[in-house]
DNA sequence: CGACGCATTGACAGGGCTCAATTTAAGTGG
DNA sequence: CCACTTAAATTGAGCCCTGTCAATGCGTCG
């Protein structure tokens, strides 16, 4: 029996797990198959045969989806915690995003037998993957809807918060991004440009409402932020 | 017991009901609540307590968010056979989308306890479910990246391409988007305005691809739409 | 320390939104 | 069945936001 000690933490945060009594977690985790991630390394790729969905265990991926001519929109950052891929298991189809570590990461892999076996199981399973499901949609239907009618600088700003929500460490200066975020991911999560990026977090630099460097942003007034992405 | 004779079609082809005994069909519907939607009502509204979610019948429903200022994304249109409003299930918080009919539709809903009920029953139930959430988002997916990369002309030929699929009824002239749609709905469905909409379709009459009238679109030439959303 | 990748900034242009004025078509009621 | 009302669609003019291109600066890592 193995439950890694260092996981135990994100083992018992995660949705997938709640209701799940903790005297099963063992078993459920031994029918899976631990990975390491480097530092920008891929889990999978869009396109490539889906065979197994993952729960993301340690570190930060980020979801893209390419569309020709080096043009890219990054879907989701995700966490540990997270489930992805479940299209493996109900769908049986192709990944259809790329899975790309944001820095050291590891992830459990389950192939769809062993998650149809734990569904029928610990119905609760299937239950909690409903959950995540939803929370996606729901997330997906929000960003879309920035996407359709606001301009690049709220979305940028709405997106530098709800990153800094989840990903967000408080610090001397202000809250910081904990992991590396170029201007280009940014124009990516938001349907922008690396250049009018740039430019936005220039001018907030001017004002005192972040600090920013190379692939490092610091939310010093996230108030400030808040009152322009909601202000007429 | 009661299934309606209309609508055994639509049941029997919902991904809903995929592997579940036929003979239980009755009982699952005999726990919902069927419910009339006059053309242009609204089944909830974006906001209201989420109390059930529900499986669509018949008809066509157009489900949307708001955005101030008389700003609006369709998020989604959905047919009979699909399943809307999960959430109020397996988050039990706020409908996040305001789902109006297209044109006079039915619905079936269950509460709660009725859903938590089947799934325990029927452990396939959940996994259906589950399928029908990560077609959501798949398709939420894609049309994200769209919106994020694409230009808006492109962008409203794969609203209407995808559209035609969904809905499209062969006709003499061509393929004919079944229910109304007006030069907003589009605009609104591909984060554009009613002008370019119409500008758009307008040039595309000229060129013969497609056919306009007020809330009602025939596609002539699909293939020259699909050419024209992928070259270059 | 050098080189590469990321970030900054300016100049420019054009896609698409906005606003306004008509035109067309669908209902509606007498 | 026609006049009237109202909502949808069309079209033009203007301009602004933001993407594009190019040049330069800077920080980090090998």
């Amino acid at each position: 029996m193995n439950i890694p000690e260092q996981y135990s933490d994100t083992i018992s945060r995660s949705e997938l797990f709640a209701d799940i009594p903790p005297d099963m977690l063992a078993d459920i985790l031994d029918r899976g198959r631990r990975q390491h991630i480097k530092a920008g390394e891929i889990l999978f790729h869009e396109g490539d045969h889906a065979d197994r969905c993952y729960l993301v265990l340690k570190g930060r991926l980020k979801l893209s989806k390419l569309h020709g001519q080096g043009k890219e929109a990054i879907i989701h950052y995700v966490e540990a915690g997270a489930v992805i891929a479940a299209v493996a298991v109900f769908k049986g189809k192709r990944f259809p995003v790329t899975a790309r570590a944001m820095g050291a990461a590891e992830a459990i892999g389950w192939d769809r037998d062993a998650i149809m076996e734990l569904i029928s199981e610990y119905a609760q399973f299937a239950i909690n993957l409903l959950r995540f499901a939803i929370d996606r949609i729901e997330e997906l239907q929000t960003r879309y809807l920035e996407l359709a009618v606001e301009q690049v600088e709220r979305r940028i700003a709405r997106a530098l918060l709800r990153i800094m929500r989840q990903s967000g460490r408080k610090t001397g200066e202000g809250i910081e991004i904990e992991f590396k975020i170029s201007r280009q991911d940014l124009a990516d999560y938001t349907g922008s440009t690396l250049y009018t990026v740039s430019r936005t977090l220039s001018n907030w630099g001017k004002r005192g409402w972040i600090k920013s460097g190379r692939q490092r942003i610091v939310i010093i007034n996230p108030h400030a932020l808040v009152s322009f992405s909601e202000t007429d």
